[in-house]
Order: structure tokens, then C-alpha cells, then sequence
DNA sequence: GTAATATTGTGTCCAAACGACACATTCAGA
DNA sequence: TCTGAATGTGTCGTTTGGACACAATATTAC
């Protein structure tokens, strides 16, 4: 089997960002660690690469074990890999991040591994180089969410036009003209009207609308602003 | 020092994805291994990471190594880490996109390696999952181009637009109106008129520009088009 | 039951940007 | 000096985007 005798091996690690969206603002998942090193400071969820297993694989158990949730939206950020990042041992780890709807969770699992939501704007310190690889899956996030129609992964099936505009202030930290946000959202045709309306509202109810999934499949990978569509 | 003995340690590979343009197309620096497994097939330049040596300088090493050039763009792609993707042992391969002037390398040292500048639409076979790289990183490239100043890095100092519309024609395989993308690059007013011409052509020569530096590392990492900058 | 208030849906207007295209200029070579 | 190919600049009509007004809906206060 070893036949690359020369060369060193490595711990290789995943850490998860895990972004969810309360309505009001952006949030993450993190974990108070119960073992060592760093027992008691917060920390991404991650996990070691098993040896017969992907990289996306193993995010996907690592994402289950905490969230029970399968199928989400998971996407590889960034290998983060300084020498002294771990400070036990080197290790190099492979960053996923994720988007899931917040209120979809299994309450027991994530009680079990004592993880919160924490806020960005309020977040606490994080163990090694996690904080980087926050920083680093915002950026990703406004650049995708910018581009394309991902934010819909943080919202529930159905969901109005305010939630998805509040949802893109949150994002951007930034005060978005409603009208207009409404008006570029509905133009993209990847909107359906459920016919149903919001019950939760104290005021005008909005309209619950749900994502058309066969144009959301094609339109993905396309730009929303910028280029024609690269031919070869 | 081993505080995490229950985990298997993985060999970790850096491979290096080497992009150029002759003035017709995007072109690939591979080289044509001359050591095992896989002697004599083409391949895309790696190594493997060094126990005291981050990634980045890794990648920095190996591209060193190749062409003898310091200071080009480099990014971090991906990470692929199938579990059989190196036939020989488990190895995860992190992946860098690099980005050079094809004339600027050392010849000496390209030859050395054995390695050769391949068009993409030819591309020769290349050994494990090195081919689902360089379209990754082809993807990436069409990607950033599009919203960041980033194809100056396969130019000359000094350049035409004549050049450059070339090379965003080759960077998407598609026809771009000469004067609509004259006039939409001199509007982020990047460019430098130095006052000099293209002595190389048979008909009118063109104006030599070269990039604001200043303007260009400010403007970096601003979208071109969407979004106005986040605040937070 | 009616008024007040907050929220949602739709529309208007003007300026900026874009794509399609015309025309004038420059250079080498016939 | 004429010709052809490439380069630089401009025009025009359409579309898009940002700023903003107004109407419709639902809850609550009186």
C-alpha cells in the first residue's frame, strides 16, 4: 500500500459552517467543546477524514451527526492548513460550509453536542483559525448570494417576499429599496405564488411563494447579473 | 506531540493548475511525467506538502520549482480527496489555480521538467482526477474574470485592448463586440495610457496601456458589476 | 364599526448602462 | 497613392436600476 514511503502524513480534519437565518439576522452553529483541547471555548463542528471515506462525505456525517438533517446545501470553502494551526498536532483541515433552514434541526442532537446559534455581530472567540474560516464563508456566501439564487436555503419551503428581503439585509448588512428588491426577485421567474398567505403577519398578510425547482436546477449555475452564458 | 493517535494520517498532496495565454487561447502548463506511477503520462505539476511548511508556500515552492517564477497570482482552488483517487494511496490533493505571463517562465527549468503548454480544446489525457481539476479551475477562472480585474495576471506589463479583448474572447469561447468591451473596460479606469504603440503590428498599431496598480489593488476586491460594497 | 397604523403590493419617472452598429483614422504593402 | 486590415470613437434606441408615490390589506384602539 505505501508506495509514496517518502513523503509525511497528516491529520486531515473537516470543520462545518453552519449558517442558519432567524428572521432578523445571520447566525451560526457552533459547539461549546466537552473533550481537549480547548475544553469549554466555542468551536466549529468538525470531525477527523476517515480513511475509507470523501471529504464530502465525511461532512455530511459530521453536518448529520450534529443537525440530523440530510440534503442540504454544503458547498467546500477553503483547506486551511498553516503549520501551527492545531497546536497538539499539524493538522489540515478542509472547511465545508452549509445553509439550512434554522427551525429544521433536531433539537435533541444539537442539545446533545451543546451547540448554540450565535450571532455574527455578537460572536464569541472561536479555538485556532475558526474565526478566519467565518470570515472567509461570509465573503463566500455575499459573493454567491450576490450571483446566485441560494439564499433560499435558508428558508423554509414557503416563505413571503419581506422574509427574503430581510434575509438579504441580513446578508449584507445593508438597507435594500423593498420595491425594487421585489421587483429584480419576481423577474427571475424562479418564484411560485402558493396561493396561500402568511398567517403569522400582524398586519397585511404577504404572499408565501415557493422556489420553482426545475428553474432553480437550470438557472443555478448561471449568472444572475452579469454574463451571457460561457458556451464551450 | 501525537495527542490525536486515534486518527489515520493521510499523505497530502499539492497540485498546481498553471493557466497562460498566447494571444489566441487559454493554454495549460502540464508535464509529462517521467517518474512512477503513471510514467510518461501527462499530469498537472504537484508535490507533496512538507511536515513544517503551509500550503501556500507550498503551492509557491512548486510553482518556483516549474518555472522559476516568484510573485504571480496564485488562489486555492479546491480540495479533492476521493478516496481512491490515487491509485497507488490514499492521498488528498489540494488544488491551486495560478495564473502567469506564458512568456515570463524559465525555459530552462519548463524543460527540465519535461512539462509543455497545451491548449484546452486538445488537451491530452491526464492521469487520475487531475482533468476534473482543470475544469474546476476553468470554471473558476470564468468566474472571477468576470467580476474582478484579473486577467492583466496572463498579460504583458504593458498591453493592447486589442490584446485584452482577445483574451476575455478566449478566457469565455464566445465573440465579444470589440467597441462595447473598449468601452466598458476603460470605464473602470484601470488602465494607464503610456504613451507608446504596438511596434508588433502590420496595421495600425495599437496604444500600449499598463494597470494602475494603485486602482487595481483598491478596486480588487470590489464586484465590477452587481452589488454596492458590503458594509459589514 | 370606524379610524389609525403598520405592512405589503404595484406603478412611475428619470438617469445610467448596454447592445447593435457606423464612421473616421492609421499603418503596411501593393 | 491606393487598398485593405485593424484600431479608436461616437450614436441611437432599449433595457435596467435606483428613488420615490400611492393604493390595498389586516390588526388594534376607541
Amino acid at each position: 500500500m505505501n508506495q509514496y514511503p517518502h513523503s509525511t502524513r497528516l491529520l486531515v480534519a473537516i470543520d462545518c459552517i453552519i449558517f442558519g437565518f432567524d428572521g432578523d439576522e445571520i447566525k451560526l452553529l457552533v459547539i461549546k467543546r466537552n473533550f481537549e483541547p480547548e475544553r469549554g471555548k466555542w468551536s466549529l463542528m468538525g470531525g477527523f477524514v476517515n480513511q475509507e471515506e470523501d471529504l464530502e462525505v465525511g461532512a455530511e456525517r459530521i453536518l448529520y451527526e450534529l443537525t440530523g438533517l440530510n440534503n442540504i446545501y454544503v458547498e467546500q470553502l477553503l483547506t486551511f492548513g498553516k503549520v501551527n494551526r492545531d497546536p497538539v498536532e499539524r493538522t489540515i483541515s478542509v472547511v465545508f460550509f452549509a445553509l439550512i433552514n434554522i427551525h429544521s434541526h433536531d433539537e435533541e442532537s444539537v442539545r446533545a453536542h451543546n451547540a448554540h446559534w450565535v450571532s455574527l455581530k455578537n460572536m464569541p472567540q472561536l479555538i485556532f483559525d475558526h474565526e478566519k474560516m467565518v470570515q472567509n464563508a461570509l465573503e463566500r456566501l455575499r459573493y454567491k448570494a450576490a450571483l446566485h439564487p441560494i439564499g433560499f436555503e435558508l428558508l423554509p419551503e414557503t416563505f413571503t417576499i419581506p422574509q427574503l428581503h430581510k434575509l438579504y439585509e441580513a446578508i449584507y448588512g445593508m438597507q435594500l429599496d423593498r420595491r425594487n428588491f421585489s421587483r429584480k426577485i419576481l423577474s427571475t421567474g424562479l418564484l411560485v405564488d402558493t396561493g396561500e398567505k402568511n398567517e403569522n403577519s400582524a398586519t397585511k398578510k404577504a404572499v408565501l411563494y415557493r422556489l420553482d425547482k426545475e428553474k432553480y436546477e437550470d438557472k443555478f449555475h448561471s449568472f444572475w447579473y452579469f454574463m451571457p452564458e460561457p458556451s464551450a
